[in-house]
DNA sequence: GTCTAATATTTAGGAGACCGAATTGTTCGG
DNA sequence: CCGAACAATTCGGTCTCCTAAATATTAGAC
């Protein structure tokens, strides 16, 4: 078969697989993928304006503001009217968001590796080269 | 960085970077992505009833209920009372639907050939090791 | 043979993630 | 000061997904 054709047969599978195991590993969690990933970029920036916020995670504006909402409603981040700009908002982490994300990350983590535990040795370390391949690669289209 | 936390780090990145690339090989297809893999389902296994698609797709027989409303709805599948056990329902795909497919399976492949043209040759190659490497592991969890 | 339990599907109700269009409030330039 | 541009929100809609309840049908116990 076609490099490239092979390519488009191994896509869908994998994706199917990844998500599958991130289900798995982000399971029983207080947030789900989407609200961690929104949670996350904003504690990294320590505070973002909203439409900074829906340009890094690629959504529409109405859907981050929505997203913001459920994050506001479950106390782990703040909507602060920006005094320079009263058009803006700023969104910012609050102290339970912060120890969510560390609560979260830590399970994360273990739950990876309770995951990956089932590989050998090698096979964990091929894993990481895949990865990172993929990414280097996937990363220029 | 330990190889699991680097895992746990490369993991959504790469999630997040192959759905987009998803979604624009899929841009202004007649069907979503799922919707797309059902009907190929159904198309792979001829015809099929409801509760091995839901059990194949790994989604809840409601879940699979409603996608089959939508496909027939749109006229490119049939639903069919099995006279052999009136319980079941055979889906199957209809002229239009497999018409679909085959229209889809190469605007898809073209798509992916345009969007990967933009790689190198040996660049190409690595990804498809990568994602070979991939599906082997992963399949494995 | 009838009646209950199991099976297959559908319907209802609900949530999250997304979108575009319309709306509201704010600011800035002319 | 007023309209254009901008930032966010609200509105109405779709899709995907779930659990629980309702509906049919069938098979097995008695």
């Amino acid at each position: 078969m076609e490099r490239i054709e092979r390519i488009a047969q191994l896509y869908p599978t994998i994706i199917r697989v990844m998500g599958r195991i991130r289900s798995v590993v982000h399971e029983g969690m207080d947030l789900s993928y989407n609200q961690y990933k929104m949670l996350l970029t904003i504690y990294d920036k320590g505070s973002c304006p909203l439409n900074q916020l829906a340009r890094e995670l690629q959504i529409a504006m109405s859907s981050a503001s929505e997203m913001v909402e459920r994050l506001v409603t479950q106390g782990f981040v703040l909507r602060t009217v920006d005094e320079e700009n009263r058009r803006q908002v700023t969104i910012s982490v609050t102290g339970r968001g912060e120890a969510l994300i560390r609560e979260l990350q830590q399970g994360i983590v273990e739950n990876y590796r309770a995951l990956l535990g089932r590989l050998a040795d090698d096979e964990q370390e091929e894993l990481v080269r895949a990865l990172e391949t993929l990414a280097e690669i996937l990363g220029k289209l």
